[in-house]
DNA sequence: CTAATTTGCAACCAAAAGGTTTCGTTTTAT
DNA sequence: ATAAAACGAAACCTTTTGGTTGCAAATTAG
């Protein structure tokens, strides 16, 4: 079973759920109320996100309050980063060669 | 079928690759031989990665060289950033935060 | 020309993912 | 005290995923 952050986000329900309680704690009904699928989908869901460490509970009474811990999205943050200035560049000198073709192709006339 | 760049990220031998032909474009077998699965499994990765535009083929010959265009890894930043104050101030305001949701959240219905 | 190299792709398979229904337990409300 | 609410979890099902072997097509080497 694996259980990374890039797999737990990979799932567009799953990012749903972390914007749903990134701005507040919300009991499971809330946030399966949510969804149009049943609670136990979302409680599955959940569970993975708290098995990779971007969510806790608190228990309240009958209720379970689920809370955002994102501060394990740097791993996400720092992969992608590393490539930043990759395809900064590669998009900086993109961006000179097209602007060179405009110049020339205006010269010669040739427009799309 | 599901095709975009949150799930491409997703398995660790589609992240390896990508570290691969970021530095420089290759072929397929030469990418297939730094794994121990089969290239028809590589092959498989690097079409879902085609896919979703994070990565071209240029063919020459009869070799095709895999070439990253990571500009898509956008997403994924913008999604992460949007949480990046979330996770780095929380810690501060988290007490009275939550000590001021508990009372709400009884009162709260359905978001949808 | 013939043989080897490089690759795409179909067919197939096991396991994982995402979903459902159902039931048990704990807590709250009447 | 009893009913309702909130939730976890088991059992089950279908689709997707990640892998395999095998074969055909195109290009290059000898």
């Amino acid at each position: 079973m694996r259980r990374d952050v890039f797999q737990a986000i990979a799932d567009p329900t799953r990012r749903a759920i972390i914007a749903m309680i990134a701005h507040q704690s919300l009991s499971v009904n809330a946030v399966a109320g949510s969804f149009d699928v049943s609670r136990t989908a979302i409680y599955k869901h959940v569970k993975i996100l708290t098995e990779c460490g971007l969510i806790v509970v608190r228990q309240q009474g009958r209720e379970r309050f689920y809370e955002a811990r994102l501060e394990k999205l740097h791993e996400v943050s720092d992969w992608v980063e590393q490539y930043r200035t990759f395809w900064a560049a590669r998009f900086d000198a993109l961006e000179s060669y097209l602007n060179g073709m405009q110049a020339k192709n205006k010269k010669k006339g040739k427009l799309k």
